[in-house]
RNA sequence: CGGGGCUUGGCGCAGUUGGUAGCGCGCCGCCUUUGGGAGGCGGAGGGCGCCGGUUCGAGUCCGGCAGCCCCGACCA
C-alpha cells in the first residue's frame, strides 16, 4: 500500500471535543472518523486492524468448535415479545415500523434469533452440543456514548451462543470460552486483563463473567482481592462485613442535631464514628415486570402501583450499591427520588429513617450490617433532629434485608479475608450462563434418548471488536503516536523512502517491497515527496511495528535502516539481506507477543499483582 | 433524563463598546530544500449550527431549537 494514495490524511492536531488519548490518536492517524454521537466510520487503516482482530477471534472460536453464522440486524418484534425483552428492555432497544406497520427492532444482541433458530431446527439431543457465532453490527441507543470507540451506539460485536442438553454441557462450553477469551484479548495485546464475576443484567441467567482490560479510563469499577485474586465487578462484589459491637439495645432517644444533614456533620457534632450511624438513600423504583427469566421474586404489588419509594439503609461509612439493591427488591430501574415524594411518606431528606414513616408504597431495604448493628444513630424525620439507639427489628421492620453496600477499597475478601483493591476496567467481553431463560420462553427444546422433551441449556458470549481496537490504542501508544502489536497492526512494516527520486534509493526500496510481497509481508510504503520530519512523524503516529528507512544516508551506511516502533535503536542491514532481516525482526516480535498470551482454565485463579 | 461546556474555512483557534470576518497549520501553483512536522513567492477556500426577533446594520444583543463533548443517572 502506497501512502501517497491512502485515505485519509493524518491530522496535526486532534479534534477539540476528544479527551481520551488513544481515541485522539486513532482520529489523528486516520483510523476512524465520527459521524454522530456514538457512531463511527472505520477508514482503511482502522478497517484493516479490525479485520485482524476479527481474524484472531475467528481462529480462537473455530478452535473451540464454533461455527460461524451471519444473523440479521433487523428483527420482527415477535421474537422479542416471545422472550419478554420487548417489555423488559428500555429505550436502548430501537423499535420502528416497517411499511406494513409491523413492529420491528434493530438488533442489540441475538439471543432471540438464535433461540428461534433452535426452536425451528433442533429436535434431538443428537444435534447437540452446538456453538454458533458471528461478527455482526449491533445497535444500542445508549443514553450517553463516551470516550470514542469505548462506548458507542453502533458497534461490531462478536457474539457466540452455545446450545447444550444440560448444565454439565454448558459448563464445558463456558469454560472453553473463558480460556479462548483470555487468548483472544492477550493475543491482541491486552495483557492487563482480568476476568471478573459480573451481573447478568438484562441478559438474564445466573453466572456471568466480564473480561476487563484494566485502565483508568474504564467505566467499570472492579474489586480485586490482593490475597487470593478473587475479582468481581463492584456491582456484585461481596465483602466481609465488620463485626458489629455486642451491645444490648438501649432505649431510643431524640437528640438535637442542628444543621447536621450529612453524615460528616453528624459525626462531628456527636463525636462518633460514621460506623455508628445509618444513612438512608432514597430511590424511586420500577418493580420488575413479569419476566419469565427473572429469578428475583417481585414484592407484593397487589395494593399499589408498580412505582415505589425505596428507602435503602446502609451504615454511614458505606455507599449503596444500586445493582445489589435492585436485585434485593426486584427492581427494573432505580432513580433518585424527588424530595416531595420523600416528604409525602413522612420522611425528611437529610434527617430520614424508616422510624415512624407511612409505609404505604414504600419498600424499606436494609443492609445486613445495619440490621445486625445495635444502637445506631439515624434520622428522626424532622429537621435538626436525629435518633440515638435505633435498632432494626425493634424500631421498625424492614421489607428486605441483604447486602446492598458497595465494596470499598480495602474491604475484606469474603474468601480469604485479605484486602480488596478497587480498579477501573474497560469491559471488552463477557460470558453469560443463560440456562433455559430463552429456550423456555421461546420453546426451544429437544428430545432426550428416552423421548422426553427438555429446554435447551444456553450460554451467550460477547466481544466488542471496536472496543478492543480502542483499548489497544489506549494500551499501546507513546507521546508520538500509536504502537501496534504485530498481531493486529494494519501493516507489519512501514517503509520510509527519503530522497525517493534517487535511483539507488528507489531501487533498494522497491526491491525490498517486492521481496517481502513475495513472502506475503505487506508494506505500507511512504512514497510521498515530503520532508523527512513529516514522514518520520507520520510513521510514529500510524504506529506500524517495524519501520524501514531507505535513504542516501542509510545506503551510505551500508544499506537499509530497521527500527522497531517500540524501541529507540535502529540497525542498518545490507540491502541484499534486508528482506531476511525484516522477517527475522517480525518473527522476533511475534515470539515476544506469543509469550504474553494467557490461557487460564476456568476455575483457575489469577495471581494478584 | 439532570448539571456544565462548546458550535466561526479541512484541523486548531481569535474576533474589542454591534459597522459587514481574521490567524496558525493544512490545501493549490512555481522555486528552493531533503534524516525529525523546512523556506520563499503567488493563490483558493467560510459569512460564522439552525429558526425567529431587536437594529439603518448582528459571530457579536434577545428568544427558541438542534448538534457535539464532559460529569452524573443509565448501560454488554
Amino acid at each position: 500500500m502506497r501512502l501517497s494514495v491512502l485515505f485519509p490524511r493524518t491530522l496535526r492536531s486532534a479534534p477539540a471535543e476528544t479527551e481520551v488519548v488513544g481515541h485522539q490518536l486513532l482520529l489523528r492517524a486516520g483510523y476512524v472518523r465520527q459521524l454522530g454521537s456514538g457512531i463511527f466510520s472505520a477508514l482503511p487503516l482502522g478497517t484493516r486492524a479490525l479485520r485482524r482482530i476479527e481474524a484472531i477471534v475467528r481462529e480462537e472460536m473455530d478452535a473451540i468448535g464454533g461455527q460461524e453464522v451471519l444473523l440479521p440486524v433487523v428483527h420482527p418484534a415477535e421474537i422479542w415479545q416471545q422472550s419478554g425483552r420487548w417489555q423488559s428492555v428500555g429505550e436502548e432497544l430501537v423499535r420502528f415500523h416497517d411499511r406494513g406497520g409491523r413492529d420491528m427492532v434493530l438488533a442489540m444482541t441475538h439471543e432471540e434469533v438464535i433461540t428461534d433458530l433452535a426452536h425451528r431446527e433442533i429436535t434431538s439431543y443428537r444435534q447437540l452440543p452446538l456453538c454458533l457465532y458471528q461478527s455482526q453490527t449491533k445497535f444500542r441507543d445508549e443514553p450517553r456514548p463516551r470516550a470514542g470507540l469505548i462506548r458507542t451506539r453502533e458497534f461490531t460485536m462478536k457474539d457466540a451462543y452455545t446450545l447444550d442438553v444440560d448444565e454439565a454441557g454448558l459448563q464445558l462450553q463456558y469454560g472453553r470460552h473463558y480460556t479462548a477469551y483470555h487468548r483472544i484479548f492477550t493475543r491482541c495485546g491486552l495483557t492487563d486483563l482480568l476476568a471478573v464475576e459480573a451481573d447478568p443484567g438484562m441478559m438474564g441467567g445466573t453466572v456471568a463473567h466480564e473480561f476487563m482490560y484494566l485502565s483508568p479510563i474504564g467505566e467499570d469499577v472492579i474489586a480485586v482481592c490482593q490475597g487470593c485474586g478473587d475479582a468481581a465487578n463492584r456491582q456484585v462484589a461481596r465483602f466481609r462485613k465488620p463485626t458489629p459491637p455486642a451491645e444490648a439495645p438501649a432505649p431510643i432517644e431524640r437528640v438535637a442535631t442542628p444543621g447536621a444533614s450529612t453524615i460528616a456533620d453528624l459525626t462531628r457534632l456527636l463525636g462518633i464514628g460514621a460506623e455508628g450511624t445509618a444513612k438512608v438513600v432514597f430511590y424511586t423504583a420500577t418493580l420488575a415486570t413479569a419476566d419469565p427469566g427473572t429469578a428475583a421474586p417481585a414484592p407484593d404489588r397487589s395494593d399499589g402501583p408498580a412505582e415505589v419509594l425505596v428507602m435503602a439503609l446502609v451504615r454511614g461509612d458505606m455507599e449503596v450499591e444500586e445493582t445489589k439493591l435492585s436485585h434485593l427488591i426486584g427492581a427494573d430501574g432505580l432513580r433518585p427520588a424527588e424530595p416531595e415524594r420523600i416528604r409525602a411518606v413522612g420522611a425528611e431528606p437529610g434527617y430520614a429513617s424508616p422510624v415512624g414513616i407511612r409505609r404505604q408504597g414504600v419498600v424499606v431495604a436494609v443492609d445486613d450490617l445495619v440490621a445486625a448493628s445495635p444502637n445506631l444513630v439515624a434520622g428522626a424525620n424532622a429537621v435538626d433532629v436525629h435518633l440515638r439507639n435505633v435498632n432494626v427489628g425493634r424500631d421498625f421492620e424492614p421489607d428486605r434485608v441483604g447486602d446492598i453496600a458497595a465494596a470499598q477499597d480495602g474491604a475484606a475478601c469474603t474468601r480469604c479475608g485479605a484486602g480488596l483493591r478497587l480498579r477501573r476496567g474497560i469491559e471488552v467481553g463477557n460470558i453469560f450462563q443463560l440456562g433455559t431463560r430463552y429456550s423456555a420462553a421461546m420453546d426451544a427444546s429437544y428430545s432426550d434418548a428416552a423421548g422426553a422433551l427438555h429446554p435447551i441449556v444456553m450460554g451467550s458470549y460477547g466481544i466488542g471488536i471496536g472496543r478492543i481496537l480502542a483499548s489497544v490504542a489506549e494500551a499501546h501508544h507513546d507521546d508520538r503516536g500509536l504502537v501496534w502489536p504485530l498481531a493486529i497492526a494494519p501493516f507489519p512494516v512501514h517503509l520510509v523512502r527519503l530522497g525517493g527520486d534517487l535511483p539507488q534509493v528507489a531501487g533498494a526500496a522497491t526491491a525490498l517491497v517486492d521481496a517481502l510481497a513475495a513472502r506475503g509481508v505487506e508494506v505500507l510504503d511512504d512514497d510521498r515527496d515530503l520532508a523527512p520530519g513529516v514522514k518520520f512523524a507520520d510513521a510514529d503516529l500510524l504506529g506500524m511495528p517495524l519501520r524501514v528507512t531507505a535513504s542516501p544516508r542509510s545506503l551510505a551506511a551500508g544499506g537499509l535502516e530497521l527500527r522497531r516502533r517500540d524501541r529507540d535503536r535502529a540497525v542498518v542491514v545490507p540491502q541484499s539481506e534486508a528482506a531476511a532481516a525484516v522477517r527475522r525482526e517480525l518473527e522476533q516480535l511475534a515470539d515476544e507477543e506469543r509469550a504474553r498470551v494467557q490461557s487460564p482454565r476456568y476455575g483457575d485463579r489469577p495471581l494478584p499483582d
